[in-house]
DNA sequence: AATGAATGAGAATTCATTCAT
DNA sequence: TATGAATGAATTCTCATTCAT
């Protein structure tokens, strides 16, 4: 009895996702030159062959990740731009970003590798310096509307703030407080602080 | 009549300086596996064999770039840790990253990746999360001694500024406000803000 | 539709034999130097890269064919050490190092090569001079139990005309007169010579 | 004050010594192709280039090195060769090949490794098939003259006891039995013993 | 859909030899 | 005579990709 087309789209579907996590998983510890095709066939106890049944090219799998990353983007940011009250949205980034950092670090190593990663890797690059722009004046428009002097670098010390603790966070792993670290930050970007230096 | 000592030593002087130049160049531009030993030779205008008199390996090369960034952070930071007045320091710090990292963008751009980079590329780990606790608490010290609240937490956020922003400022190049940042820091940490704070 | 486990072993099988079959035959004639994996991939129509699907590295092909060669003297030495006589034991030693060594010329001219081949091809070492004290101990008890003078030196003697005519024969080829030399031997190891002297 | 032409030459030949000396004793430990002409200068101390003031390529050396051993065997062989006596003959030649092996290893073992090995050495062939019959041959006329049955294999025989116990000797080192081997030998083509037989 | 044998381009590395001084 | 920097061809090995089954 053959299988049905649903079948078919269901095997298609977890072999794919297989695929894409045990990727993820061997990027993030090996980086992109250090994980051959054969070993994620290895690890995802597949064929060679079969890979290519779903993926172009090897870089097209770093292509699905990274589409994936920024549908965690997405996801992370689309709650949060519909929340109004501008201190409520700094809280919520910070937890958020930390949240997602600690409990998914494959990803994150990743982003970070991505981007800071040169020339052969720059595959449809989606982490432009534009699309940074756009987190850079969307915490502008935050600040903003709380009122703070100098809107534009303090959205640019807050990403700074973000993204360099997340850098700590990933390379230096247990040995960084990021509980302690959460809590300070949170303080400084609390209401209270936030209108007393304003 | 073979040429003098000295005459070698100064031809194996420049040529090495210039793999070395060519290799940071590339390396940070096409990133370690990005760049093959031929590559280095043709920009060099050497041949591929050369490169193997006067380095180990691939990897050697790279270490000896790496050794030089150390030097380079010691250079940064001898005057620095001989600065007694914490609020100079501090602005000291904030002047000297900035101004090595725009002078230097090949090196730190290296020095980012090699950071996050995964295991391959496990030279000589100098880069160890033990060496950036040191930076950490030398940055505490400094916090301590102004007598602000949490120095310890300051240190971590005044730390995860400088890389975040290195960051942005390696990944976005021209499009990063720099000079506005930079005064927008220093004024975070001048000596009538800090005080403030306090 | 894959093909089964079957065919891909008998694939495997016919291909690794070919490649060791060729490997033989060059390192043989043009020893382990003068021959490239290039050469072996070439004289086997298959490609480089094949190779190292079969063998991690040069030195295993050379460790395999190691493998088989001990093997061979094992093929040879056991039924010898399972006979009793002593006289039909050595009559058999000799006929069988001679057919040996000239129905398979290039194995033996490699186990002489590897003996003195210094350094670099020290790869796991089974010929080592404990595994040749093993062979005089053997050739010693047979010479006691025949009851000769001097049971230890006969040994030696024994060994040294059997390698030495080995060496001849391999260097020499069809220039050595085998068959008269294995008639003369043969002689002297006969019962009746081996009585007369005792 | 210039040097004079028998200057010119004392250096000449003192240095070409030294290479060959140095030279001998890397081949016999590392092999041909584990010898590099860097670690041949380097051992020698003088420059890579300078070889080539004195051998025409990495072969010629051996080729030099190989015309020494053609003359140590002249050295060996020609008193022998007047010698009258037969059984003296044999006495020394056994005597005297033993003497040299362990005195000369490095030559001695180079020169077996030479016999067998293959292709890309086989330099300006010394050691043909050819060589080693006028060796059989003079071996068989001694045996003629002291009237042993089958003078032509005895030839043989002793020939193959010779290179198979140097073998030994040479692959066993401190191991082999020397000593005893050599009375072992010495008794058995004794006067007496040859008497016996004929 | 699935397998893994086979390919081949390209990488790092070695080393005999050349050559300017 | 002597030096050692420089060359370049050849070598081993890797790995993404293809393809017959």
């Amino acid at each position: 009895m053959p299988r049905t087309k649903k079948q078919f789209e269901e095997i298609r579907e977890s072999t794919k996702k297989e695929i894409l996590d045990v990727s993820l998983k061997l990027f993030a510890e090996k980086g992109y030159y250090g994980t051959s095709i054969s070993s994620i066939a290895k690890e995802a106890k597949i064929s060679k062959g079969l890979i290519y049944n779903y993926f172009e090219s090897k870089i097209a799998i770093v292509d699905a990740l990274y589409a994936n990353l920024i549908n965690e983007f997405e996801k992370i940011m689309s709650p949060i731009n519909e929340m109004k009250d501008p201190f409520n949205k700094l809280q919520k980034i910070i937890i958020d970003t930390i949240k997602y950092t600690v409990e998914n670090r494959s990803y994150w190593r990743l982003y970070l590798n991505f981007i800071l990663q040169p020339a052969p890797l720059s595959f449809e690059q989606v982490f432009t310096p534009k699309f940074f722009n756009k987190f850079f004046s969307d915490f502008a428009k935050i600040f903003k509307k709380i009122g703070v002097n100098d809107p534009k670098f303090q959205a640019y010390e807050f990403a700074a703030i973000l993204d360099g603790m997340q850098m700590h966070l990933l390379f230096m792993e247990d040995l960084y407080p990021i509980k302690g670290m959460q809590k300070h930050i949170l303080k400084k970007y609390s209401k209270e602080e936030l209108l007393k230096v304003k």
